[in-house]
DNA sequence: TGTACATCAGTGAACGCGCGTTCACTGATGTAC
DNA sequence: TGTACATCAGTGAACGCGCGTTCACTGATGTAC
């Protein structure tokens, strides 16, 4: 790994570890083994670091999903779903935190967001790789016509995302089987009959 | 509105639209229209602050949802859970920003959850309230026994949730009609049966 | 092989700046007689 | 009514500190002859 990986992994874990405001130079070059002056040797200046830790250091959910289109027809659409709510659960947990610290600072939700619509990537790539992947297997008869692809994406991914946030929140990692009971549950209910028992006219 | 209650909405207001980064004691003082000398006359410091504002500042989702057990056996389950995510969608619009910079720092972060706790309050008091109305209309037979409360409520505000983080980057209010369009159609896929239509023996 | 020079990753020490915070102070308002 | 004093919200100016950033430098490695 070379020394702008190091940088670059430091500086992914101090915002992770410690937040926005504690992620200074300082602190950065401490974990990375440098010099604050080497940072600069890689990186023009501490705008620039932190958008290529936001560029390329987050996993990219949106791709495997973008992929999961071709699994369309294999397998039980329950089974995918499953494993999409359980990727999700992973990334958005994961990247969290360092997402959050995108709301410190107008300038950098800005410049990030113009950077991202600029490779074509962005927060609504995993639920459009979702939503297509939806609408194949509607396409392939295996899920009903009346099924509406964008609103089950939504609250699929939904839930993944709130669910980091509170891990978050909680500054505890649930376990990996607690991850895979809720993708389960979730996906079960999605995918439930749920038609009311009783629908009285009063409304 | 005495002088506390307008350093409070100053702060609030800059953290909302700058960011925690650029909420310095300098800025608030010059949004309030005091000096920043004045700050301290009221709070001990910048963190009493930034707690005060967590505190007082966000409306109180959990509470509306709480009391939203009372209409169990009113109106349309439909209805409700469609008022329940046109609720949450304000809520979580008006105050992820704020939110997402208790992840700045690690103590602001950890105290507050401190603080929060101390109250009973917390990120899981909308959920807590909306599956206790779940599990009400399911003891009043008008949701079925096999419905799981916990998968819906983490599935409905989850949705609302993510749009609001979505909403925040994008840096976009939606119009109060497309988030009414959204809540009809999360309600409604969510309780829309969705029985497969084919259930392949490959897993 | 030895010598002279070029390149280059990395550094210690210093810089100016804006931060949170404190201090001695002001001037308006209330109170006692 | 006037006078003397107390209270209290608010302030301008200064403070020390840690921040991001830059500078002149070092010493190891590569290259030419």
């Amino acid at each position: 790994m070379g020394t702008r990986e190091e940088i670059l992994a430091a500086a992914t874990r101090v915002m992770r570890e410690q937040g926005y405001a504690r992620a200074t130079t300082k602190e950065i070059a401490r974990v990375a083994g440098y010099s604050e002056a080497t940072l600069y040797k890689h990186f023009a200046d501490k705008a620039h670091l932190f958008r290529s830790v936001l560029s390329e250091q987050l996993p990219g959910l949106g791709k495997v999903l973008t992929e999961l289109t071709e699994r369309a027809g294999t397998g039980t659409v329950q089974a995918n779903l499953t494993q999409v709510a359980r990727l999700a659960l992973d990334f958005y947990t994961e990247s969290f935190p360092i997402a959050a610290s995108l709301f410190s600072t107008r300038e950098l939700l800005t410049s990030h967001r113009r950077a991202m619509a600029d490779h074509g990537a962005g927060p609504r790539n995993p639920h459009e790789g979702l939503v297509r992947y939806l609408k194949a297997e509607q396409r392939l008869g295996r899920l009903p016509r009346s099924a509406d692809p964008e609103a089950l994406s939504a609250l699929l991914l939904g839930a993944c995302f709130q669910q980091a946030f509170l891990t978050a929140f909680d500054d505890a990692e649930p376990s990996g089987k607690e991850r895979e009971k809720l993708a389960k549950s979730l996906v079960k209910t999605l995918l439930q009959g749920l038609a009311p028992t009783a629908r009285p006219a009063t409304a």
